[in-house]
DNA sequence: TTGATATTCAACCAAATGGTTGACGTTTCT
DNA sequence: AGAAACGTCAACCATTTGGTTGAATATCAA
């Protein structure tokens, strides 16, 4: 079972989709601009676009023969919780946080 | 060339490493309890707390026979940091964060 | 010294990942 | 209608990942 949070995870553990959201971030884009600045093939970056997609951290439509890349930012405010919640112990509420560790685990 | 960002996202992007972590927020741990709550073997989890420590997100240091494992939460400020780029979390929001559990918790 | 405990190493395996190329279906423009 | 642009699909390939087992190493205890 991959949770929303592996996906997460795994969908930014590459630099080329990181990149990808920073454009992103700036404004919706078409595949083929997205794919312009890296040196790689369309389908790679399609293919990449498809990972990100199923992570839930960005979304497509497609309008005419142009598919439109856009930033979902909620996915990541999911995994920054669970970064932060690291990062800074001593501020939250850590029985809290082991609970939903526990959650995450049962499935 | 994979950066330390790659390295954090990878190691965060498995369930059993993100229970590890989990655990050693409680509590240093030895390599064999580290390993006792989960189906698989020592030598399974042994990688996991290799691509922990890869990663700087967890320490060990061996006294005696038995290897320490201890929480690294600075790892994570890098990755958070990249997140603050998107502008969605810029600083904890800890009724978010109370907010987010509750509604994990209830799910 | 002998034996148990703690951990890693090495070899192996299946599945996933990240890339390629070429063919293909749509949609738009002349 | 014909050609170009947009994007995906399918097949393939090399590498990485996450797991196994069995042997090896190091330390502690009797």
């Amino acid at each position: 079972m991959t949770t929303q949070l592996d996906q997460t995870f795994a969908a930014l553990a590459d630099p080329t989709r990181r990149a990808i959201l920073a454009m992103l971030l700036e404004d919706d884009m078409a595949v083929t601009d997205v794919a312009e600045p890296f040196a790689m093939s369309l389908a790679a970056i399609s293919k990449h676009l498809g990972v990100l997609t199923a992570a839930g951290l960005i979304s497509q439509e497609k309008r005419g023969r142009v598919k439109w890349c856009k930033l979902e930012p909620d996915a990541l405010r999911e995994a920054s919780v669970w970064m932060q919640a690291f990062g800074q112990m001593d501020a939250i509420d850590l029985d809290a946080f082991e609970n939903f560790l526990a959650q995450e685990l049962d499935g």
